[in-house]
DNA sequence: CGCCACGGCTGCGAAATCCGCAAGACTCCG
DNA sequence: CGGAGTCTTGCGGATTTCGCAGCCGTGGCG
């Protein structure tokens, strides 16, 4: 089960060439396969290769891999508010101490959909996906403060979600 | 090509309920459809069936009907900086005036993947991946910041990503 | 009440797709 | 030159997708 994106690191096959920060090189092809499946992800092993000069075969194993890497999840993606969670929220963090620690943290909670690392007044943006009021306070007062580090929060909750795009490359 | 989630409002054949906010109603079923393809997107039609209750020929009809009305999309999803977009960056929006205008035309721009309103400090919040500082700079400075309206941004570049999931739902 | 239209579900075959396997081609390196 | 590793290709067989016809429960309407 491929819940996190950049967490897994398996490692097991040295791969072709890594660049230096550890993420695997992409060729053009694998970024065309992308592309492919950011506009429908069940298209076809033999559309795509057909769209990028490659056979069915050789599709579905650079997929496969893709996929096992972590560099790519084909998944289902909703508005969550249309799903019925009736609160979402971004939340501004800063921190004392380490950084990385309180992310990992974060990344643990169920409700915390999406955590990346700043620069600027934040240390820490992280979005939180609730069912209502009572669970975003609690999220955020209960569980979010009381991690030993965080200095301060402020929330940003959501109102109406206008654009959600997948489709760098395509351009 | 259904690259919006939100904006996709065809409204040709009249649904079987909506709630007044627009939204068409979704049963437990459909929510258990979701459910799984938010684990795998290319799971097949038979296997959800088993998993929801349902026949296959029944799992693909309602598939392909939250597909076509915009509730849900099956897609890859990556981390843009493994794909070659080496600046990121998530941009906080003050507005005098309409905000719904503002957010319009950000929607516009390709470089700007998430688009939300909110509630606090910002009035708008989006999320911009770009190929490398140059662009990121031109678009904050001189495509964002030049819109009438915009009464101040702030800027926060993305250091790492640390989690991006697609499951509530799985809890 | 009877009738009909409609949406959703089921159960099929036919066509297309997926998947595993084995063999060839290519590159890199000692 | 040889070998290891990877990528690619070309198959069959199992699986899945797709389209269609039929069935059923609901709701509108005379």
């Amino acid at each position: 089960m491929h819940s996190e994106l950049v967490a897994s690191r398996s490692a097991e096959h040295r791969d072709s060439r890594e660049s230096k920060n550890g993420t695997p090189h992409l060729d053009a092809v694998s970024l065309a396969i992308i592309e492919q499946l950011q506009e429908d992800g069940r298209r076809p092993y033999a559309a795509i290769g057909k769209a990028v000069g490659l056979s069915e075969a050789a599709v579905r194993q650079r997929v496969q891999k893709l996929l096992d890497q972590g560099v790519m999840q084909i998944v289902a993606v909703t508005d969550p508010l249309t799903v019925g969670f009736r609160r979402q929220a971004m939340v501004g963090i800063n921190v004392e101490g380490d950084v990385e620690k309180i992310a990992e943290a974060l990344t643990d909670m169920a409700e915390v959909e999406y955590v990346v690392m700043t620069a600027g007044s934040f240390d820490i943006l992280a979005e939180i996906v609730c069912e209502d009021d009572d669970h975003l306070l609690d999220v955020i007062n209960k569980r979010i403060r009381a991690l030993p580090g965080v200095r301060s929060t402020e929330s940003f909750v959501y109102l109406k979600l206008k654009k959600q795009t997948y489709m760098w490359g395509t351009r």
